[in-house]
RNA sequence: GGGCUGUUGGCUCAGCUGGUUAGAGCGCUGCGUUCACAUCGCAGAGGUCGCUGGUUCGAAUCCAGCACAGCCCACCA
């Protein structure tokens, strides 16, 4: 790791840390500490890569420039993102965590004219001028949502950030799709799609939802054109959008339809335009619905459309863009489409041509954005040929170049990248990529220019010079899908993009894999014929719980306001404590109080062991002799250095593993139940004791140093803070300008044994604690304790158990077992409640006895010694003596008692 | 219509490739504050792991079916 040189790094902030302070005050702390870390450079990879080095690359997914941060930004962001970034950059390797923000289309600009609105009628501006608002805002908002993701701790690299609508950006997308044009994967053509009444624009497959809505489905009879003979059914159609009606072209059966087939080429006059239709047969028509005859209108309806398109049908439009009923419509003219449906029915129903009606529920689909009830129309669009795209990422995934976290989502994933349909990439708004095509007024040439090349002036056909560019703006989507290797300068061979692509993780909510991932993934293989990245990590949706949260706090759903009243770390830990990969989570007042609460007890474990520093002057920390070698240790501290390695192996695993909850929760038992409740109380023994006192110190302070490391992913603000004191504290210890660029700590060697025997010793004492409780001596009563069994291995914790449990230890008992002791013969000198302590030994004997039942049957079980794995069965051995053992001091105590 | 995921103590959830007495946090009960922390400590109660079958020496874990919940996809008018 590049360290910054020393002398061009700004100095940590001045301190904060108050040791009189009892509880950690993280809003004071973090954005000073934040801006230093910016500032030192610290987020930024080593300007020249070391040969051979290891990298990891991750881009933000880019939050929608006015928007503010929501709970799942805070998840995928300063939950998982920043805690790999911040791994993987302790572990050594050149990290680039790339920001930036999206332009957000439609949705900014629904946000600006609303804005504007407050001030001025956005009708009378310009394109020009509007877009020149839109800027101002752009410039309004970009701060905030950075200030944001700051405050989320993320380690950002904000030399590289960048807008999708920065300059530069907008020409790699303008040559993205001048290259994609003259590879044929885009195309213009009359296509039915998905419009909006209320945004005024089209949008793509993927936007529309489906609510589930109920309807009044209309039975219609359309009347035979011609004579039939006597008993001809009459045909009638069921259909809860009566007032297209009008735009109908043909009816439409299915071709084995026994009902229908010999009408097949008949024809029928359409109802309030008297338009001569033929009966066809196509076998997207469900028999089974209604009377099987379906109302074919290609100009206004997705399926009919593409009956349309196999039969040859034209194509009538009878609404127009604004919901109105156009001239088509015959007597429905002049209507908005809801009306009209009402005035529809009342014709039909004059006419006796209704012949009923019945309520319906059908799912209607809906723009995702505002929720108006589409309308399909058919209009000239651009479209990006999908198919020959997805093929390569399906085999990406499939071949295990990228692997999706959780597994299960590439099923979904291939699901529908294998049925993937053509994209609509055009939108009717103003701000966005403009699309580099020009139409010649003269000759309707389509005039695309060449990459790199200025805007044409002239048509290279008829030579006119009459050319106006395609109004249209592209589809969000189309500029973000590029962004992990435009951000790095694509088309350019930058050394930007040599060297970070491809990247390594895309962390993001399952809810946009194909909005986002899978495009990514397709145009990462078009443009640079490699993947974007090799893993996909998604995280479900968060939500806040409603009863829990919210009571005597404020807006506590918002990100923002949690950082800035608990802190950003304990919104970090909260967020990902106890949530399995890739599943939807709550966030609970428990969650964030425990999170709270743990970098509350990280932060008084860090003011004791600061403070026992500084009492004893510890300034010597000798690194050149590790310290589970160290002799002058006693059997606690090499229980909790051998602890704290067992710890730091298990944690790079679950990491590794992508298990951050288990991460989490992993951590808070070793910080929390090991060091601060266990060793902590044990040291403070030590510390009384000259001899003993350097060694714990040293210890002590050897265990923070790496708890702090182990912390740091996901506490940043904190672990740095305390870090900083810490080795200002022993400046000899094996320290960095800062936690952000230290070493994640390797594992060491552990002795097991020591940490069997710890074991047993809590064991004991819990047993004695709790005999203490029950028997009713007083907490600071002395009492006397027996312990029998084999004690042979915890006798050196004696001590131990008596600084533990206030109480004399007299070591009893005997040989024999070669198992660890585990049963323990306790006696209370005090005074005690006999009656009481006899019954729990009862209690205690029953299930010892059930224990050693069960042990007796397995062993005896037919077949288990045989064929069960020996390690197993051994194991159920000892365990069968043990507990044969634990029955008999029980019966002998209980015997005593009596 | 197709698919995915889930169902574990009062609540929110862990439980990796099947093997100690199924864990955690919150909540609950009892006890305890002189010097890191009451955002604390100690001890404890509480679960037939949705149901039914199957595989296995052994199933919360694997398989099948069912029930319930949630989500995604889809051209059911």
């Amino acid at each position: 790791m590049d360290e910054p040189k020393a002398g061009t790094m700004p100095p940590p902030p001045a301190t904060v840390l108050d040791f009189d302070e009892k509880n950690f005050r993280p809003s004071v702390v973090e954005t000073e500490l934040y801006d230093w870390w910016d500032r030192a450079g610290f987020f930024t990879p080593p300007a020249t890569p070391s040969p051979g080095e290891k990298k990891f690359v991750m881009m933000l997914p880019l939050p929608n420039v006015t928007g503010d941060l929501h709970m799942g930004h805070a998840l995928g962001f300063g939950g998982y993102e920043d805690l790999m970034a911040r791994w993987h950059r302790m572990r050594g390797e050149a990290t680039l965590y790339l920001p930036g923000t999206d332009h957000a289309g439609i949705i900014a600009q629904i946000v600006v004219e609303r804005e504007l609105a407050k001030e001025m009628d956005k009708k009378g501006l310009t394109r020009e001028q509007f877009l020149g608002e839109m800027w101002k805002w752009m410039r309004h908002y970009q701060p905030r949502i950075y200030r944001q993701l700051r405050m989320l701790g993320c380690s950002l690299d904000w030399s590289r950030v960048h807008f999708t609508m920065d300059p530069d950006m907008q020409q790699r997308v303008r040559t993205h799709f001048i290259r994609q044009y003259k590879r044929g994967h885009l195309y213009r053509a009359d296509r039915i799609v998905h419009w909006c009444l209320t945004c005024q624009t089209t949008y793509s497959d993927l936007e529309l939802l489906h609510i589930e809505r109920t309807d009044q489905l209309s039975y219609v009879r359309y009347p035979w054109a011609d004579a039939m003979p006597a008993g001809t059914p009459d045909v009638v159609i069921a259909t809860t959008r009566p007032e297209t009606i009008v735009a109908d072209t043909a009816v439409a059966v299915h071709p084995d339809d026994e009902r229908w087939k010999r009408y097949v080429g008949r024809e029928v006059l359409v109802p309030m335009v008297e338009r001569r239709v033929k009966i066809i047969a196509d076998e997207a028509v469900d028999p089974k619905f209604g009377t099987g005859a379906l109302k074919v209108t290609p100009g206004h309806d997705q399926t009919d459309f593409e009956i349309g398109q196999r039969h040859g049908l034209p194509i009538i439009s009878a609404i127009d863009k604004n919901g109105s009923m156009n001239s088509q419509a015959g007597m429905l003219a002049g209507e908005h489409r809801d009306a009209a449906r009402t005035k529809a029915v009342a014709i039909l129903e004059r006419k006796g041509l209704l012949l009923k009606q019945e309520p319906i529920t059908h799912a209607v689909g809906i723009h995702d954005r505002c929720e108006t009830v589409e309308e399909p129309l058919v209009m000239r669009q651009w479209f990006m040929k999908m198919k020959e795209l997805a093929k390569p990422a399906i085999d990406a995934v499939r071949n295990g170049k990228i692997q999706i976290v959780p597994k299960y989502q590439e099923k979904i994933y291939f699901e529908w990248m294998e049925n993937i349909r053509d994209w609509a990439i055009a939108r009717q708004i103003w701000w966005g990529h403009s699309i580099p095509v020009w139409y010649c007024q003269d000759c309707d040439e389509i005039v695309v220019p060449d990459e790199g090349a200025p805007d044409p002036t002239v048509c290279p056909k008829c030579r006119g010079t009459d050319l106006k560019q395609d109004p249209d703006v592209l589809d969000t989507w189309f500029s973000s899908a590029l962004w992990p290797h435009t951000t790095l300068g694509w088309p350019e061979q930058t050394p930007d993009l040599r060297r970070f692509y491809p990247g390594t993780v895309l962390e993001t909510g399952y809810d946009i894999l194909f909005f986002w991932v899978a495009r990514m993934i397709m145009m990462g293989l078009e443009n640079i014929e490699d993947i974007p990245f090799s893993t996909v990590y998604l995280h479900g949706l968060v939500r806040v719980g409603k009863t829990k949260m919210g009571k005597s706090k404020g807006n506590v759903t918002s990100p923002i306001a949690t950082i800035e009243q608990d802190g950003a770390d304990a919104l970090r830990y909260a967020l990902i404590y106890g949530v399995s990969a890739g599943a939807d989570s709550q966030l609970s007042e428990g969650k964030l109080q425990n999170a709270k609460e743990f970098a509350n007890k990280l932060w008084n474990i860090g003011r004791f062991v600061l403070r026992t520093l500084e009492a004893k002057n510890q300034s010597q920390w000798p690194s050149d002799r590790s310290p589970e070698n160290d002799p002058a240790l006693g059997p606690a501290e090499r229980w909790i250095l051998s602890r704290t390695e067992a710890t730091a192996g298990e944690l790079t695993r679950l990491i590794e593993q992508y298990l951050f909850g288990e991460y989490v929760g992993a951590l808070q038992q070793f910080v929390w139940g090991e060091f601060a409740d266990t060793y902590l109380e044990l040291s403070k023994q030590s510390l009384r004791d000259p001899v003993r006192a350097d060694a714990a110190a040293r210890t002590l302070a050897y265990v923070l140093d790496r708890v702090l490391r182990l912390a740091h992913p996901v506490m940043p603000f904190i672990t740095d803070t305390l870090a900083l004191q810490l080795w200002r504290a022993m400046p000899t210890a094996d320290r960095s300008p800062s936690l952000v660029i230290a070493k994640w700590p390797e594992p060491r060697s552990r002795d097991q044994a020591l940490e069997d025997r710890f074991a047993a010793l809590i064991d004991v004492v819990r047993t004695i604690r709790n005999l203490r409780q029950t028997s009713g001596v007083r907490p600071g009563q002395k009492a006397s304790v027996a312990l029998g069994g084999d004690v042979s291995a915890i006798r050196e914790l004696g001590g131990a158990i008596a600084h533990l449990t206030q109480s004399e230890v007299t070591f009893g008992g005997g040989a024999g077992q070669a198992t660890v002791v585990r049963a323990v013969e306790v006696r209370l000198a005090a005074e005690h409640d006999v009656a009481e302590h006899r019954a729990r030994i009862e209690r205690e004997l029953l299930e010892a006895k059930d224990l050693l039942r069960r042990s007796r049957e397995l062993l005896a079980r037919p077949g288990f010694v045989e064929k069960a794995p020996s390690s197993v069965v051994d194991n159920e051995k000892a365990k069968l003596a043990e507990r044969e053992e634990r029955a008999r001091l029980l019966e002998g105590e209980l015997k005593r008692v009596t």
